[in-house]
DNA sequence: GCAAATTAATGATTTATTCAAG
DNA sequence: CTTGAATAAATCATTAATTTGC
């Protein structure tokens, strides 16, 4: 089992280094089991933690759990339709059967995937829980490259990084007042400082400090 | 003038963070600007190049940029429709001149927005730049929450870092060199200035660290 | 003049679609 | 043909303009 059958790509000889995740059996059967359990769209801190989950049973980063709700939860929405689509055409064949006094099945959306709620009592919140969520990562190249190219080098992500709050702010208001002139062009003196104040490691502050998925540190990967 | 004259929005005694981002007049000026010349998608170098030039003219983020462009060019292009329906449907009421020999001004999808081609000579690359993005972020509480409370605490974000391979990157690719997608075809002169390739700065290692857009470390932003 | 009430813009998230690797 | 990855479209929510009554 814990071989990673498919997991470790390694098994192409090839670069090694693999334009996609390949998820093994166990991390799917982790995901699907953490989806089940009603988690649709993970924060920031639960990635984290699946990921390094997920990780004893091959190479995984962030962003692909990321993307295995997003893909997922999208997913099992649109076989949900085609199915609620399937049984009400069904219906029009076959008329329904008299109903007695049933509550109506229908008052909630028919979610066939989820019924499973009894089962194991994992976590979680209601439906959404609190996330909001994006990511943004940038590969090194367009669609149309990356089918030409795939070759030794390839995509390269960027990857994200958060924190948490906000502190004062302030900023102002300015008014778009849909004209707005373009004297943008205007100097837009060199910022040659470029700051960045990246110098300390962000310091442990009590405000959560920077979550790594989508990392891509040396060794994060592969 | 850099008082910035609404900028600091200090005024208002509230908790003083701010739910959202509110771009300053010199900031929507260079994020224009750079609409112009072609950015569309930029990159997680060029958001952090560009967050970083903005910064001088008020507290700003990574996501602040990458949103800023995501919305810009949906809207832009939504206008672009609209402007289209009009222009047609004005056409059924007023018959078009006769177009005498003239090449078809059609053939090229209709831009009405962008007619200034001749004009000044911004230019533009073919339409995508090589840039893929995702951005991922959460917010401490979802929708409702939000709505609801909007009291001192509020919505903290996580951000995002990246890193990435590819340093080659031109911010502004400028010579569309024939391939040319469909549309827009025009690339005029090229941008001259306002490169912001410079970047230098971050350390010139081959690997490129990591992008702390989506910032929000303590001191990082305002 | 100035606030409450309304409306218009637009920042921020989520959902749907698309593309291509395996 | 499945599905990871990325983008575009749609939607939500908040802030600024603007209007309105005083």
């Amino acid at each position: 089992m814990e071989d990673q059958e498919k997991g470790n790509n390694g098994s192409s000889s090839s670069s090694s280094s693999s334009p996609r995740w390949n998820p093994t059996k166990e991390q799917i059967g982790i995901l699907e089991g953490l989806y089940r359990q009603g988690i649709r769209t993970p924060t920031a801190e639960q990635i984290q933690q699946i990921t390094a989950r997920l990780r004893q049973y091959g190479c995984i980063e962030g962003k692909n759990v990321f993307y295995w709700f997003q893909n997922h939860k999208a997913r099992q929405r649109q076989k949900e339709r085609q199915e609620t689509f399937a049984y009400f055409t069904s219906l029009v064949h076959h008329p329904p059967p008299p109903p007695g006094k049933v509550f109506s099945s229908f008052c909630n959306p028919v979610y066939l995937q989820a019924p499973q709620v009894g089962g194991i009592g994992f976590y979680q919140q209601p439906q959404y829980q609190n996330s909001f969520y994006t990511s943004t990562l940038r590969m090194g190249m367009n669609r149309e490259r990356c089918k030409a190219v795939h070759n030794g080098n390839h995509c390269n992500h960027e990857a994200i990084n958060g924190s948490t709050s906000h502190q004062t702010l302030e900023l102002f208001p300015l008014h778009p007042t849909g004209i707005l002139e373009e004297k943008s062009g205007s100097s837009l003196t060199s910022v040659e400082s470029e700051s960045l104040e990246e110098g300390e490691e962000e310091m442990g502050d009590e405000n959560m400090p920077i979550y790594n998925f989508f990392s891509s540190n040396s060794q994060r990967l592969c």
